[in-house]
RNA sequence: GGAGAGGUGGCUGAGCGGCUGAAAGCGGCACCCUGCUAAGGUGUUAUACUGGUAACGGUAUCGAGGGUUCGAAUCCCUCCCUCUCCGCCA
């Protein structure tokens, strides 16, 4: 969320973000509505101020045993002016609210300014794409060969676009996971945090999932509960409402959790396999920062996603998001991209966002440059690192043999115990 | 689910319906004193919005939302959360 003030004074930067976006958010009220809040406000805090001031003097008159009723009386019509007003400032306030809360980040200098996905800017690539000496499958082939995963038991129990690991394809998951886990807190320096995978709505409002993408989410109405769509959310409201110490940050925290998207709008859309699921795993990297620090520490976290993949061996090219395609809390977001040869295309594994402000203005989180200095707004940043549906689709494709089995990756023969999938 | 206790500033913790934005302590900051170590003294120290170039004002905020009242941290109602005990269950 921007800050009220900063969208007054910078009204076309904010709207010329909105359109680089290509958000369709109207800003059109937000100026009448400002005014019209200041104007009920100037008014009925004069009222209140009167008030105050003749209450301080009825004390005083009934301390001396004086008549107070005459006062009283004019103080009874002012109360119920200020009632009224109240309630207009209110009523503004609220539909101000609706469109701050609906208001972009503003991207960063060094985002392109695009119109879709194809204007994103390929910064790096990194590794050899697989040469193989046979025709490569896809991965559901290779999966429900070698019982990695069942499919249908997934569709059945929950619904399509769910899937059920079975046998050495759970045990690979949970290789995966102990292995991004540990490269993240031993090599990174991250705090492993396991956080509840269920969040009430001030915390879904914090990180920008709401008010604007309810129907993405899984909600449970008895509880007014929702699933969470990725650790960020948790992991960062974890410091809401908190005062930081300078010296305290950066403050780096990890985690796995399952992720729930009901991906509406998308129906239909890479329903083969692992590309596009209701519910995956992903290991997530949050930081909590100095402002001066951000842009720094995002460097950082996209290494990091990037170590993981290098880890494995895997290609992969970085994406600069462009104005249309990166998140709505975000300033700028990097993407990674593996590339895959059974299904022959880049899959994102990681979105890398550094959100300034954003967030923890909606979560109030905050520090104190020094002591006694005036409390600011952290940086936050996240980065999966990895989701492993995709991470998997590489695995098994880019590891694929002519007799149909799958190499284990050097990092993950530890975890899963083999070095051959067959 | 049943019974009880409680939610106050960076923290701990007081607070008869009116001079309480809020005692006290801790912590922080500034200064002073102290010839060592340790300590001691004085002052100062919330946030947001809003008016103003500024100086400096105004308003709000004691879990949230309503209500009573000229006036609510203080009284009433509803809700949320935390803790303790009991029950149930991983």
């Amino acid at each position: 969320m921007l800050d009220l003030k900063f969208i007054r004074d910078n009204f076309e930067k904010v709207q010329q973000a909105v359109t680089n976006r290509r958000d369709g958010i109207d800003l059109s009220q937000f100026t009448t509505l400002d005014e019209e809040r200041r104007g009920y406000l100037s008014q009925v805090e004069k009222m209140k101020a009167q008030r105050n001031a003749v209450s301080l003097e009825i004390a005083q008159i009934k301390k001396n045993k004086g008549d107070a009723q005459q006062k009283i009386t004019e103080m009874r019509d002012v109360g119920t002016q200020i009632k009224t007003l109240d309630d207009k400032v209110r009523q503004v306030e609220d539909a101000l609210f609706q469109i701050q809360a609906r208001i972009p980040n503003i991207p960063h200098a060094s985002v392109p300014v695009g119109a879709s996905e194809e204007d994103n800017v390929s910064e790096k690539t990194w590794g050899e794409i697989p040469i193989l000496d046979f025709e490569p499958k896809p991965h559901w082939e290779i999966a429900e060969k070698l019982n990695l995963i069942d499919f249908e038991g997934g569709a059945k129990v929950a619904g399509s676009s769910f899937v059920t690991f079975t046998g050495k394809g759970a045990k690979l998951a949970r290789a995966l996971i102990n292995f991004m886990l540990d490269l993240h807190i031993e090599k990174h320096g991250y705090t492993e945090i396991s956080p509840p995978f269920v969040v009430n709505r001030q915390t879904m409002f914090g990180t920008g999932q709401l008010p604007k993408f309810e129907e993405d989410l899984y909600h449970s109405q008895l509880d007014d509960l929702f699933l969470i769509p990725t650790a960020e959310v948790p992991v960062t409201n974890l410091l809401a409402d908190r005062m930081l110490k300078a010296e305290e940050m950066p403050i780096l925290y990890t985690a796995y959790t399952p992720c729930f998207r009901r991906e509406a709008g998308a129906y239909g859309k890479d329903t083969k396999g692992l590309m596009r699921l209701h519910q995956f795993d992903k290991v997530e990297m949050v930081k909590f920062v100095d402002p001066e620090t951000s842009w720094a520490e995002h460097e950082k976290l996209l290494k990091d996603a990037e170590d993981v993949l290098q880890a494995l061996k895997l290609p992969y090219r970085v994406l600069n998001l462009c104005t249309a395609d990166i998140g709505f809390s975000a300033a700028k977001c990097y993407d990674l991209e593996v590339w895959s040869v059974g299904v022959d295309r880049w899959l994102e594994v990681s979105s890398c966002s550094n959100f300034e402000a954003f967030q923890s203005r909606r979560a109030n989180i905050r520090f104190r440059r020094e002591k006694g200095a005036k409390p600011e707004f952290v940086h936050t940043l996240n980065s999966s690192g990895l989701a492993l549906p995709r991470t998997i689709i590489a695995i098994l494709e880019n590891y694929q043999q002519a007799d149909g089995s799958v190499k284990v990756p050097e990092v993950l023969q530890g975890f899963l115990g083999t070095d051959i999938l067959k």
